[in-house]
DNA sequence: TTGACATACTCCAGAAATTGGACTTACCTC
DNA sequence: GAGGTAAGTCCAATTTCTGGAGTATGTCAA
């Protein structure tokens, strides 16, 4: 008989790290010493080192007792969220949300306001600086800022944190937001698309290790966010969740910015619904108009929505079948059109292979208008608190809560 | 000021621990003790001592000197490749391959046979289990077998290690393949889609971590595996990667087995050539009938394989928008053919965005017939050296390397 | 009420892992 | 050769982890 290893490299099943103490409590995994000695493996002795160690360093703090499980009561703990605040600004083509979130992932102070894209990044970017500070200084207890996220409304290399060809953000092709804005604030920058984020928020609200996630947004543009195995996907360039481009069956002979004819874009946008509506005679100027009609009962508005809704389906569909998410959610202002929810979740259905859409659960979003930035408070904890890749150096640099402004 | 972290919990940034040292080795991203050490950051006694563990116990061995850097040559370490075998079987409509690998992943021996689907899952798996045998008893220096992977043509809850549905395996739905082979080989067994196989097969060629592959697999079938991260994306149950029933622009009505028309596996299937040749007059009978015509210069059968090329390019442009992998590799018999191959680059490259593209490689399988079992393989290993996720108990339900038959 | 038993946690001494520095080996360049 | 450098080993000091004893505080059932 050929040599067997009876032995296995220790460290090579658990991972039982002292950064997995912080992180089972800070995902809600354990709240007790027991608890994580239980899960990690590690002795109780050790568990309740590394738990004074993240307590004395302000990482935890204690949070009462639980309920007994038949002996003395467990002391909980739980992640100290007072020690810092993360922002997130949503930037879309000309209105922008900007939101603050403790280290817990709980909204402190959000607010939106209109954006002057065209004033170029440096005064947009100053002046997303601006109201951050603001609302840093309106926050009851004072607490300092350790991570900022950007969305922008167009494909971004988040490596860098720069933004690549935005169609909806002339001037600000291959701007260094990261550097822009980490000069003004001096901590951790990401730059991230705002359909990605707003996937992210969606994921945020229920994160299940190991589920997939597709995300639409349809507003006046249309793009998708991908998170898979509770990551996002970027995918080679920045650009995954593009489908703005496919092509759809359809007699319409409107030209897409691209060139081509029959793309998604072209004939299902909220762009091209309003155009079509106006062509159509309809007294609408913008997506809100048609929308308005279309709740109020006006045919022609809700066919015209109805119709975006399957030829999006259509192309979902296929994206579906390939990629075989757990969840689709819908968002963007078309996801509030009725008319349009059903005409795509009917194609969907229709067209999707039985094994697709027998796990699949199709939502209309919760998180709202403010999915953008709640994903993007979930990019900047994790950032904060899992730095795994050791190479990436973002903003400041410092892996994990370092110093900050 | 508020407080600040001082102190990052340690073993949250840089992931150092034991197991890490084989898997240095075993990625040829190390192969001396000094390497070891700087690459981790632990100190050389610490790297000096892990090796000297793992080559106790046969994980490692010696590999003679490297070459200096200025000093002292270092003294290498490789895996012991000679500790232990893993099987795969990549089982077909009609045809199987087998090959068995050493630990680093080398090609020892394989074959090919035809294979009888319909005598039913136990007959055939006994005969999977014969064969392997066979191979193993003809080996020079008898190894252990570790760990079996089986490929079938269709989709697996791999979880379970069961079969799901497949379309071109009668009898098979639900059959626990793992439940059955394990009981024969007493060794853990995967149980993958073929598509999926060869899709981690090409991957292990050049394993590049970060990167995202697509394969396309064009047979009498299609389908496509799916790698992100250098992981295999399985979806929510197992089916992604399914691009069959997607329909595409064409003027044909030939039903699908799904019951629409316009589904890609209608249109452009290996199948639906054959069919459309056949009807075309020309004197074939399967797939391998139309490729030899196309090569000989026979004019309709090449034009037939053309139309498939860009049909299926056609949805693989809307997968390639929307995934953004940076390889997509073609696989089959139909990637043989070059009209097919020419007819799909054209249309992806003419239908995908520029930043889809720009960072795309588009080419052809170069581990072919081979790409499944080798891919079967290389999940063997993972799971024998990688077992990093706890709760998937597996075959045997060993993590890592244990008692073997 | 009371005893039996369980869980949660701490303390402490022994065991194990890790480290830094001294030291050896062996190469390169000049 | 001499000096410099990298690779690797040896060893004592240090740090980390563990298991068992001990304490605190519950549940449960008679």
């Amino acid at each position: 008989m050929a040599p067997v290893f009876p032995w296995t490299p220790s460290g090579l099943v658990s991972p039982d790290s002292p950064g997995a103490v912080l992180q089972l409590v800070r995902t809600a995994h354990a709240s007790s010493r027991s608890e994580i000695a239980r899960l990690t493996g590690i002795s109780a002795t050790t568990a309740a080192t590394r738990v004074q160690a993240l307590l004395d360093h302000g990482y935890l703090e204690e949070a009462g007792e639980g309920v007994s499980l038949g002996g003395r009561r467990p002391r909980q703990v739980r992640l100290r969220t007072t020690g810092g605040v993360v922002a997130a600004a949503d930037l879309g083509g000309s209105h922008a949300a900007l939101a603050l979130f403790d280290l817990g992932g709980r909204l402190l102070v959000d607010r939106s306001a209109s954006l002057r894209v065209q004033d170029g990044p440096e005064s947009v970017l100053g002046w997303v600086h601006g109201q951050l500070a603001e609302m840093l200084d309106g926050l009851e207890g004072p607490a300092p800022l350790r991570a900022v996220t950007v969305g922008v409304p167009g494909p971004v290399d988040a490596q860098a944190g720069r933004v690549v060809t935005p169609a909806r953000m002339p001037g600000w092709h291959g701007v260094d937001v990261r550097a822009l804005l980490g000069r003004l604030v001096d901590v951790p920058v990401l730059v991230e698309n705002d359909a990605n984020l707003m996937a992210v928020g969606e994921y945020a609200a229920t994160p299940e290790p190991g589920s997939h996630l597709v995300f639409l947004k349809a507003g006046s543009g249309i793009g998708c966010g991908v998170v898979i195995d509770g990551h996002l996907h970027r995918g080679a360039r920045g650009a995954a969740g593009d489908i703005s481009h496919a092509s759809v069956g359809t007699d319409s002979d409107v030209p897409c910015s691209c060139g081509r004819i029959g793309c998604l874009d072209a004939v299902a946008s909220g762009a091209a619904v309003t155009r079509d509506a106006a062509a159509a005679g309809l007294p609408v100027t913008d997506t809100t108009d048609v929308l308005r009609l279309a709740a109020d009962g006006e045919p022609v508005s809700a066919q015209l929505l109805r119709s975006a809704g399957r030829a999006t389906g259509e192309v979902l569909a296929s994206v579906l079948n390939f990629f075989n998410p757990d969840t689709l959610v819908l968002g963007g202002r078309l996801s509030q059109a009725e008319p349009y929810v059903a005409g795509l979740r009917a194609v969907v259905y229709e067209r999707c292979l039985p094994l697709a859409t027998d796990a699949l659960q199709v939502t209309v979003t919760r998180a709202g208008p403010l999915a953008g930035v709640i994903g993007g408070a979930h990019l900047a904890l994790e950032h904060l608190f899992e730095p795994t890749r050791v190479n990436a150096t973002v903003g400041s640099g410092a892996a994990g809560p370092a110093t900050a402004s």
